[in-house]
RNA sequence: GCAUCUGUAGCUCAGUAGGAUAGAGCAGUGCCCUCCUAAGGCAUGUGUCAGGGGUUCGAUUCCUCUCAGGUGCACCA
């Protein structure tokens, strides 16, 4: 039983009316350190006994009287406060800590469960830039801490690979795919198709026709034309062996690559169940689902030339996904600006009798630009994320080569820091906030950053090198009962709380401030008390201190999705 | 116009599902490397929590209105 969890029986003893969850609610944690560790305010009881909270308080007292976990249990005015017995509470933490190793912070709670994570998912035959970093990280580090839950995750790249713009770039490759123009696309993808892309849409003034012939590619391409669909698979290719490039950078892993193209052959069955269902209307010639009872906008499924949508297509992949996986939740970290469109989706199924529909969850995200506006592709406003890694690694190598030129390994720790410092800054606040990209920040390495964390936890590993004894959980204790150990200690025990609290708000920053606080507090404890000492009993104590702290930093990073260097 | 998100220190942001004196980092200033990695530690100042009402013993937190900014609203995704 932890701490909390005897203040809560502690008070049931006496309130007997109140259930164990009840208790547990009413705890809280005092603003400051010195007022206790926890405390149960009294407010709440003033109209059972007609007194002031504050007599309550004291009454409270009187009856709890000693408690052995509990070193003191005061009132301060309407609050009982309890402090524990640092000793044991240390000794609590740590023993198990030692226990559980790299499991520690770990839970059962997704067992038997399957979590799917949609993220990333960049649009083909055009670039990864900044704007993508959002996704692409927050949604990797929500299924890295769910798989730490215990839940079984997909991790799914909805890739970005059908729609009409792929009829204006097979349109385009026809007219002016000279030899020339492949060899570019071949050397450098990216740019090559987005010039094709560009020149199309801007054709397109004078050309009225190509927005038809576009139309009619895109319409052989899904009636499946060799020609079309082998141009198709190639743009996918080069663009993909691109994005992995980066995805190999970060260290990201995908589970599955069904993008919207894959769902192109189940649209069909998804408009006749709609239609069967009574859901379909027509308006203008295109068919609507009507949602404006449910203060909605209406949903327009289908084209009036036929074809279908975004939303009717992700209605197809959440129905395939739900018949594949058989999900416990279905989670789509994409932007805010999309949010009218998932909520549209979700009551489309809702409308259509799946009670899962409730089950998906869009993890919505703020917006990133530039100093200089909103990003724009074709105006050239774009910083492409490759660079912004590149750039962080040249300022890590720069910073090393100054500070600690004598380094082994010196590119690889470079590019576990620069790129670290990225991850670190992306998924520090809070998801919903927009935000404006400035090379300054990201490559800003002092205080609250992902460097800060990295240099700590080398720290560590430095100390536990040069520990010439064995590490084990058999030490006094007591050692470790001072002001700046002892809230190390603390802050270690909350580490769990605070990834289930990640995990219940689809909320990665939680685990970034954890573990930068964890490291703030590791540091004062270093600067105040010498790990590595002559008296023997010191120094095991605060080693394991340090070594729980060591396996902490390391598993918080890992979830995030950086690497921890061992010596920087 | 309707919908939705945001508004906390000079800047960037936390604030634990209403509670005890609202906190960090950056920037500024001043200390600490014969001492375990100075990408570090310590000290120091700043707040009408956008504003008005309301609910409550108690509101930065909940409700409501106003103001400011972002975003989305039919044949793109």
């Amino acid at each position: 039983m932890d701490f909390k969890e005897k203040v809560a029986e502690i008070f049931i003893s006496i309130e007997t009316e109140l259930s164990m969850e009840e208790a547990l609610q009413l705890i809280e944690i005092p603003p400051s350190a010195d007022m206790g560790d926890y405390a149960v305010p009294c407010f709440k009881f003033a109209k059972k006994y007609r007194k002031s909270p504050a007599a309550i308080a004291n009454d409270l007292v009187e009856k709890i009287g000693q408690v052995n976990e509990f070193e003191k249990i005061e009132s301060a005015g309407p609050y009982v406060n309890f402090f524990v017995n640092k000793e044991q509470f240390a000794e609590q933490v740590l023993n198990r800590a030692f226990e559980e190793k790299e499991d520690y912070g770990s839970t059962n709670i997704g067992e038997g469960k399957t979590v799917i994570v949609e993220f990333s998912s960049p649009n083909i035959a055009k670039p990864f830039h900044i704007g993508h970093i959002r996704s692409t990280l927050i949604g990797n580090a929500i299924n890295n801490i769910y798989k730490y839950m215990g839940y079984n995750t997909v991790a799914i790249n909805h890739l970005g690979d059908y729609g009409t713009q792929f009829g204006m770039l097979i349109s385009a490759y026809m007219k002016w795919g000279t030899p020339e123009v492949v060899e570019a696309i071949e050397k450098d993808p990216i740019p090559e198709l987005l010039k094709l892309y560009v020149r199309y849409n801007q054709e397109i003034e004078k050309h009225p026709e190509y927005q038809d012939e576009a139309r009619y590619w895109f319409k052989e391409l899904e009636d499946g034309n060799e020609e079309a669909l082998k141009l198709w698979a190639w743009f996918r290719d080069v663009s993909l062996k691109e994005f992995n490039r980066v995805y190999d950078m970060f260290g990201i892993k995908f589970d599955s690559l069904a993008g919207e193209s894959f769902y192109s052959d189940k649209m069909p069955a998804i408009m006749d169940e709609l239609k069967e269902k009574g859901l379909l209307k027509d308006s203008e010639g295109a068919k609507i689902v009507e949602l404006s009872e449910y203060g909605l906008t209406d949903a327009l499924v289908e084209k009036s030339d036929g074809s279908t949508l975004y939303v009717t297509r992700d209605v197809a992949a959440a129905k395939y996904r739900k018949d594949t996986y058989d999900f416990y939740k279905n989670i789509y970290v994409v932007g805010a600006p999309q949010k009218l469109h998932f909520d549209q989706w979700r009551k489309i199924i809702d409308l259509m009798g799946y009670d899962w529909a409730y089950d998906c969850v869009h993890v919505m995200f703020g917006t990133v630009s530039l100093e200089d506006g909103t990003l724009a592709t074709r105006k050239g406003r774009v910083v492409f994320l490759e660079d912004v890694l590149n750039k962080a690694i040249e300022k890590t190598t720069e910073i090393i080569n100054q500070r600690n030129p004598n380094l082994e390994d010196r590119e690889k720790v470079a590019k576990q820091v620069g790129i670290g410092a990225v991850i670190f800054q992306e998924l520090f606040n809070n998801r919903i906030k927009d935000y404006v990209f400035s090379w300054d920040k990201t490559l800003s390495f002092e205080g609250e950053t992902g460097p800060y964390v990295q240099y700590t936890y080398a720290r560590t590993c430095s100390l536990l090198r040069k520990a010439d004894i064995t590490i084990d959980s058999d030490v006094d204790f007591s050692i470790l009962t001072n002001t700046e150990a002892f809230n190390v200690i603390k802050k270690l025990e909350g580490f769990k709380t605070a990834l289930i609290n990640a995990h219940d708000k689809y909320e990665p920053f939680i685990v970034t401030r954890y573990i930068v606080g964890l490291a703030q507090e590791f540091n004062r404890f270093y600067h105040e008390c010498p790990i590595i000492t002559d008296r023997v009993e010191v120094k095991k104590a605060r080693l394991l201190l340090t070594l729980i702290v060591n396996i902490v930093l390391k598993k918080g990073m890992e979830l995030l999705g950086m690497e921890a260097p061992e010596k920087m």
